[in-house]
DNA sequence: TCATGTTTGACACTCAGTCTCACTTTGGGA
DNA sequence: TCCCAAAGTGAGACTGAGTGTCAAACATGA
């Protein structure tokens, strides 16, 4: 990693810093490019510049996360059954919610109650599948088949629906058990 | 029904059908709704007052194949369990598939090849996602719990896989088939 | 026939996203 | 240290989606 990219990473993490505070306090869709580039002190061009869409100001951060959960998944022993392998490897997903609930909650809200960020949410997670799956196969040194997709895309929506209840439950409820409780009637 | 309705629902169908033509020969992103509107001899309000969205001329049809599903689900006896009741309610969304394979496959590559146009089908999923839920809850007189919504969910991620698969066959395996292999990996 | 509600087309407007061009900055080799 | 090639930035023009308003045409049911 150059040092540019580490001045290019910096800047990306203050534009999405300041994007999702916009965000928050006036929702995404009452926010424009331009407010944001303003309130970034850039222009318009360098702020579209860098994220490509006002969705992934917001929705960038995830593609490190899913890289994490495929990373992990691959290091899951081959003795551990799928789901079991899927559900320590989201363990990493939630950590933010541990460590930063009001963040995470803010986060979880926003993009549940924007569709477009719902929608590019779920799109980004469809696109990552075919890795978590192939990661699940060659763990155990498996090819991929249609089952481990599956499990994949399970697993997927599994925490889309115990991060729902979560925020719903404005973050009260334990975010481990819902996703043990959304497990169990896959295990 | 009145027959304002059905006049609606007429020009609606026949606006869809041009549009479908249209981005199939042309691609989603190269046809603009003006094209649409030219096309199908009416003004571009008129076109977006019917659909809202570009997208929604091509999955405005979905809804009421989820309708169809959900009554479907409904229907299907207690004592079979929700794997199953699941399984069979998705007959009637590959029905098309069968009938019209042509067609179907045309449509699901445009979806799939398309990401707006994938992210849209994804995010309606998602929002009926919890009827489908409900529907496999009130089949046995239970109330809904986040088992059935992670099945219904399960579920919807096994059609999508499948399909996946059918249309990177050109649609030459069978779709019962590769959904029931889909299945096979959460029953 | 008439009053009412619906559909339509025309048009103006905002905003996202793309593209190009010129200018500035910066990093790394000579 | 100097220099150059590459990368980052800002300005601005442009396309196209989606919203809102208005008046005219239309169909429906009393």
């Amino acid at each position: 990693m150059s040092s540019r990219d580490i001045a290019r990473a910096a800047v990306r993490a203050r534009l999405a810093e300041v994007a999702f505070g916009m965000f928050r306090s006036a929702g995404f869709d009452n926010v424009t490019v331009n407010d944001l580039a303003a309130a970034a002190g850039v222009s318009r061009s360098t702020f579209l510049r860098h994220f490509g869409t006002k969705e992934e100001a917001v929705l960038g951060a995830f593609d490190l996360q899913f890289e994490q959960i495929a990373a992990l998944l691959r290091e899951r022993p081959a003795s551990e059954d799928d789901w079991t392998a899927l559900r320590r490897a989201l363990d990493t997903m939630i950590a933010p919610h541990r460590t930063d609930p009001e963040n995470a909650l803010a986060t979880a809200r926003l993009v549940e109650e924007t569709p477009a960020l719902c929608a590019h949410q779920l799109h980004k997670q469809n696109t990552w599948r075919p890795a978590l799956a192939t990661a699940l196969a060659a763990r155990s040194g498996q090819s991929v088949t249609m089952a481990h997709e599956v499990r994949a895309g399970a697993a997927l929506a599994c925490l889309n629906i115990a991060l729902g209840h979560w925020t719903r439950s404005n973050g009260e409820r334990d975010l481990d058990e819902l996703l043990n409780e959304g497990f169990h009637a896959l295990m």
